[in-house]
RNA sequence: AACCCCAUGGUGUAAUGGUAGCACAAAUGAUUUUGGUUCAUUUAGUCGAGGUUCGAAUCCUUGUGGGGUUGCCA
């Protein structure tokens, strides 16, 4: 611990060169020494982890420098935006443990403003209308290696644009008939300075602006003035927009915005075995790959949720993947890391078998229960303890018996003794099968001086294993959860990810668990001795109780068996 | 193909011209009433070639590799 200080690695403030600029931009008062940040998320899907490491960016540096995030939903394309989404987003950042106080806007709240903006760019000649159909613009634009040339609507003056665009705007033309563009450079070796459309006629139902308007502004032409309304300093988002910031600058300076935002990018989080684009995760929904946003399998906040895992895990784990401009692709088995080390600090212990095998406990006596004392938390003696019922006859899980052990498996055996976890010893004496010749049930002897787990003649057993009282068990569903995908990184070298989704990533199992488990709320994640972290579902009954497996746990002896 | 961005162990990231460090993963051992946890140890890295400098992961040139951009999406 004390290294760790010394050491700096406290791991919260890990240096990276956003936080550095906005450090160097506070010390030399540039934007007199604000920091003010924005989420600003389209309403179009649910959030997922990806969205998480912008969110921890964003509300992270202003709350560091004592300033405030806005969260911002940019609503200026209504096909497919609703409230829904809006809802969900909303919802999800909270449970995340961020919050924005008033500073909740609406993009298209600025739509009156924006509009004006336009109108002064017109009247400066720094955008024009231009009614070439989109092939025809092509002709105009060039491309990646030649420069596009000068297109006719440049020539139009700045009544006859200022007269268009209004009547853009009251209706008088078709979807698609026309556009405006900004007149920058068609020379440029950046396409989007090539004269890009700040504004479509789309007539769209919008969910919050009702049918007000037909035409709707760009990303590129909105955002930059969202930022600077809300008087944003530091505009980050991800790479992919770092060819539109001449843009950004641009129109900014055109419209003589004083200390206008600045804008900077960082990679995008990429986790491997599963997808992160919106279109993707949709897709998933809609074409009910999975249950829906929420399914546990999903990279969405909801779904991981659902999954069990805490908000503080996500959290730190975006802390320690870090924030740089390489397009990196985060380990799976890093995300899981950061999920076992919260949960391992904070998850109360149980007893559930889920492939059980019957022990009958021949010497212990027939109707007897007795309650044995069981620790919650190893990790955390303030957890207390309970009570756990123990009687004559016990699942196990069925790995835990082998008839022929083999070498280094110190579970049971016949005629070998392991301690049943915060119970006796006992020792296997005879094994039942059927006519298949499959196990059917075990029989036993305990021996009743290792009450506890413990032998007064100091022996020792190699293995502890865990086990519910039949009589007393509790009967539920678990639900096993593996990767979404099957390789690496699902629609790769243009195959179709739909065809690498794992058949195999859910198994349901009967499950028997010890009676606490019945009376845990949905929602909390618990261990399940030896096996993982499981979360109760929802869709848990009262005579059903259902679990999520949100990890497993780290299983060396499996592991060892693989190799 | 043109322009822009990026390149540090298998993965992610630090070192801001001065001892290449951390985490995950992997391996070994110790501890353990979870084959969990914890602890110790080990394996493993500056993309290549030139240059500047007393000194380069860091600055310059160049090559290579990866990503982005040619929506009236964001």
């Amino acid at each position: 611990m004390a290294d760790e200080i010394l050491n700096g690695n406290t791991d919260s403030e890990a240096s990276n060169f956003i936080r550095d600029l906005v450090r160097s931009d506070v010390a030399a008062g540039l934007r007199g020494g604000r920091v003010e940040t924005r989420f600003p998320p389209e309403p179009n899907g649910y959030l997922h982890i990806g969205h998480v490491k912008a969110i921890c960016l964003d509300f992270g540096i202003a709350e560091e420098f004592g300033g405030v995030c806005h969260l911002r939903m940019d609503d200026t394309n209504p096909t497919k935006e609703n409230m829904e989404y809006v809802e969900s987003i909303i919802n999800d950042i909270h449970w995340l443990g961020f919050d924005w106080g008033k500073h909740l806007y609406f993009a298209s709240d600025y739509f009156e403003k924006m509009y004006e903006c336009a109108q002064t760019l017109i009247r400066k000649r720094l955008a024009y209308v231009c009614d070439l159909a989109p092939e025809a613009w092509e002709a105009y634009r060039g491309d990646l290696t030649n420069p596009g040339k000068e297109p006719p609507g440049r020539l139009r003056s700045v009544a006859e644009n200022l007269d268009l665009f209004a009547r853009m705007r009251a209706g008088e033309f078709e979807d698609g008939a026309m556009v405006l563009r900004a007149r920058i450079d068609m020379a440029s070796p950046n396409i989007h300075m090539r004269d890009p459309v700040i504004y479509r006629i789309r007539r769209v139902h919008h969910f919050r602006q009702g049918d007000k308007w037909c035409i709707y502004p760009m990303y590129d032409f909105a955002h930059p003035i969202e930022d600077a309304i809300e008087r944003i300093t530091h505009s980050f988002c991800t790479l992919e927009f770092e060819i539109h910031r001449p843009f950004y600058d641009w129109l900014l300076k055109s419209l003589d915005w004083p200390d206008p935002p600045v804008q900077t990018e960082f990679s995008r989080l990429n986790l491997n075995y599963t997808v992160m684009s919106k279109r993707k995760l949709l897709e998933l929904v809609r074409d009910h790959h999975v249950s829906g946003w929420d399914d546990p399998r999903m990279p969405t906040v909801s779904g991981l949720r659902r999954r069990g895992v805490p908000a503080s895990a996500m959290r730190n784990f975006c802390e320690l993947v870090g924030v740089t401009k390489f397009n990196a692709v985060t380990d799976m088995a890093f995300f899981e890391h950061c999920v076992r080390e919260e949960l391992n600090r904070g998850a109360s212990r149980y007893l559930a078998v889920l492939d059980p095998l019957k022990v009958v406990i021949e010497n212990y006596p027939e109707g007897q229960v007795e309650y044995l004392d069981a620790v919650n938390n190893p990790e955390n003696p303030a957890a207390g303890s309970r009570q756990v019922p123990f009687a004559r006859e016990i699942y196990i899980e069925r790995s835990d018996f082998m008839e022929e052990p083999v070498k280094g498996y110190f579970r049971l055996a016949p005629d070998r003794e392991v301690r049943l976890r915060y119970g006796y010893f006992i020792r296997c004496t005879g094994v039942e099968k059927d006519a298949a010749g499959r196990i059917t049930a075990l029989r036993a002897v305990y021996d009743p001086e290792t009450r506890g787990g413990n032998a007064p003649d100091g022996r020792k057993v190699k293995g502890t294993i865990h086990w519910v009282a039949i009589a007393a068990a509790v009967a539920g569903t678990a639900r096993l959860y593996d990767r979404l995908f099957t390789v690496e990184a699902p629609g790769a070298d243009g195959t179709d990810y739909l065809t690498q989704l794992n058949p195999d990533s859910l198994r349901e199992a009967a499950c028997w668990m010890e009676p606490a488990l019945a009376a845990l709320p949905v929602g909390e994640t618990v261990q399940f001795e030896r096996l993982g972290y499981f979360c109760k579902d929802r869709d848990s009954t009262a005579e059903c109780a259902v679990f999520n497996r949100t990890v497993a746990l780290k299983d060396s002896w499996a592991k060892k068996q693989a190799r």
